[in-house]
RNA sequence: GGUUCCAUGGUGCAGCUGGUUAACACGUCUGCCUGUCACGCAGAAGAUCGCGGGUUCGAGCCCCGUUGGAACCGCCA
């Protein structure tokens, strides 16, 4: 007997005698004719079972997700269902089993499920069921597939790192796992298998990759959690676009592969940070729309209007966006939707002018006919157009009108979902100045490499540019990466500006100071992120959606009950105390 | 750590201005039904309205607290 998957029948099997498990999805019962919805993995076909069989009163019986094995024959239907792929055939049963049966369940089987997060969460098993995440889990199957054949065609090699590895004090917080043999010591989960991945190249294996988990004890969010995956790659004797190639042809292929979408072509476009901070408000624009951030600071230079004036005695700017044809589209109140958002950012407030034959808007008033006109005059500001304006010190101007940008977007649907819009952001500043503690701190990797080599930390700090690089698509961040530092004294150079001394960073990254002396090849990688690739070929908004057994938002498993107290004398073995 | 929103039979929701037998859909159970496919028809069961306190003659509804959930800010790349 041929063993086939229930939703793959079609009309050429009629006659075929076959085995068939599954669950039972749903049972019609005539009186006389039991219909059963037969389900498994790959889909649904119909059973019949007819008064008089003896297994008739059995299958009467079946209450709905019950396991059942049948026997039977495969026939043109009677009545055939055009809406399902089997629908043109069923099995007429010859022999009936029950597996095992199943109470009511907590939410139904179905396709559009009404049940709320929490409950599937809490039954991922049955959510699993469901075609959505099962097709999910599928597909991230064949993507993880996809990517590791082509990671070996390419080169790359996989490897493993550790999981219990060192506590890192770079970057997000650590998950730390006490150790029993050594009380008082702690290991903790990797972020990222940055070093290991790096003495890997100090090894000699010169390209390496992994589908690496990364945890990180940080507040979630609907496209972040406490552990996602990430395609992580190293690869030594690069530069810069030798890693960025790899990168393209990475997301090119797979989003080609697996979306319908237009995915945009190789090379991507390239934009430095600082450019995309300028146009579009953020290192993660959406270039699926327009609507850049333009300076309209040199408007106001001498304007009689007190709040600019002010602005820009104090070498703020004045920024906009121009709204096409949406002057109509914004109420008094969403105006004040906008300008809460804005607050949010730390922006002052929110001016607006609103382009018809009249002028109207906030700054109508205040601004002189002059003023006005050139503004239309510089944004080329056609009828009906919105004009966003934004004041203020330069970095909480570009946030909060990047912030704006994507808010209108959305509210308007100005981007094409049919695209897959990439874009490398690089040259990110080594530094920033962080004003809360007044001090300097990383932009993003302190392992990268600075431009300039040995004489990059002479001039200003913030002049500084890194050989670091981020992929983004339709404003993700969708990888991250960077050629690495490999001079020491460099290294330890860029620590001691954030206010670590040579001692404690050797201490603390005792291996790559250490290895880094026997011959470190120049090496660079990055790290595409499994979950977010799989979001967004699936056009799902919630990470949750893609992975298998994810925790709630707050960072809570309802299923398996975790994070859960320990029992005292593990406390004990463990040499731990609770407050 | 902060802001906003949510919590009502198994599931999802309604419940207006404080007085209802707490409505509806799906599911479940019973009966009828031999070509259904979201089967149909008739009927039934099933809810201490998350928990604790308060206001009130009276609370699902108002107030305080608490627990759990969601989104966002901080945090995180």
């Amino acid at each position: 007997m041929k063993k086939y998957n229930n939703g793959e029948f079609k009309i050429e099997n009629v006659g075929e005698e076959v085995e068939l498990y599954g669950w039972v999805q749903r049972k019609r019962n005539l009186g006389g004719l039991i219909f059963i919805d037969l389900r498994d993995k790959s889909g649904i076909i119909q059973i019949v079972i007819r008064p008089g069989q003896d297994f008739y009163d059995l299958a009467s019986s079946f209450k709905n997700e019950s396991v059942i094995r049948v026997v039977g024959e495969i026939v043109e239907r009677e009545s055939k269902n055009k809406n399902i792929p089997t629908g043109e055939v069923e099995v007429n049963v010859k022999e009936l089993e029950l597996l095992a049966t199943s109470e009511d369940i907590p939410f139904e089987i179905v396709d559009d499920t009404t049940a709320l997060e929490d409950t599937r969460l809490k039954y991922r098993y049955l959510d699993i069921r469901r075609n959505k995440l099962k097709n999910n889990l599928l597909l991230r199957n064949d993507v993880l597939h996809f990517i590791r054949n082509k990671m070996y065609d390419l080169g790359f090699i996989e490897i493993q790192t550790p999981i219990l590895t060192a506590s890192s004090p770079e970057g997000a917080r650590d998950f730390v796992v006490p150790s029993r043999n050594f009380k008082g010591k702690f290991y903790a989960l990797p972020q990222a298998p940055q070093i290991y991945k790096e003495l890997l190249m100090v090894g000699g294996l010169e390209k390496y990759f992994q589908v690496a988990p990364c945890f990180r004890d940080e507040d979630p969010r609907a496209d972040r959690t406490l552990e996602f995956y990430q395609l992580d790659l190293e690869m030594s004797f690069v530069e810069e676009d030798d890693v960025l190639a790899v990168g393209e042809d990475i997301f090119y292929d797979v989003f080609s592969t697996f979306s319908n979408k237009k995915v945009s072509p190789k090379p991507f476009r390239r934009l430095s940070y600082k450019e995309a901070i300028d146009n579009y408000g953020t290192d993660k624009p959406d270039l699926r729309y327009e609507m850049l951030i333009q300076d309209i600071t040199n408007l106001f230079q001498d304007t009689e209007f007190s709040v600019f004036k002010k602005v820009i005695e104090e070498k703020g700017i004045i920024n906009a966006i121009v709204v096409k044809n949406a002057a109509d589209k914004y109420s008094r109140k969403n105006m004040d939707e906008l300008t809460d958002l804005v607050k949010k950012r730390q922006a002052s407030g929110l001016a607006f002018l609103k382009y018809n034959e009249e002028v109207t808007g906030s700054l109508a008033k205040v601004l002189s006919e002059k003023e006005i006109e050139a503004v239309k005059e510089q944004l080329k500001v056609e009828n009906n157009d919105l004009v966003l304006i934004i004041s203020g010190e330069r970095k909480i101007v570009k946030t909060a009108l990047g912030v704006l940008r994507v808010k209108v977007a959305a509210d308007l649907d100005l981007a094409d979902k049919n695209r897959l819009e990439m874009c490398i952001v690089n040259d990110f500043p080594m530094f920033e100045y962080d004003e809360a503690n007044q001090k300097w701190d990383f932009c993003h990797n302190p392992f990268s490499m600075p431009h300039g080599g040995a004489k990059a930390y002479e001039g200003n700090l913030e002049d500084i540019l890194a050989y670091q690089y981020d992929f983004v698509c339709n404003g993700n961040e969708m990888a991250s990466g960077a050629i690495r530092n490999h001079d020491l004294d460099l290294l330890a150079k860029g620590f001691e500006i954030v206010g670590y001394n040579r001692d404690y960073v050797e201490n603390k990254f005792k291996s790559i100071f250490t290895a880094f002396k026997y011959g470190c090849p120049p090496h660079g990688g990055m790290a595409p992120g499994i979950d977010r690739i799989l979001m967004l070929i699936q056009d799902e908004q919630n990470l949750r959606e893609v992975q298998a057994f994810p925790p709630s938002a707050s960072g809570q498993d309802l299923m398996m009950g975790s994070p859960s107290e320990l029992e005292p004398y593990q406390l004990e073995e463990l040499g731990i105390k609770v407050s």
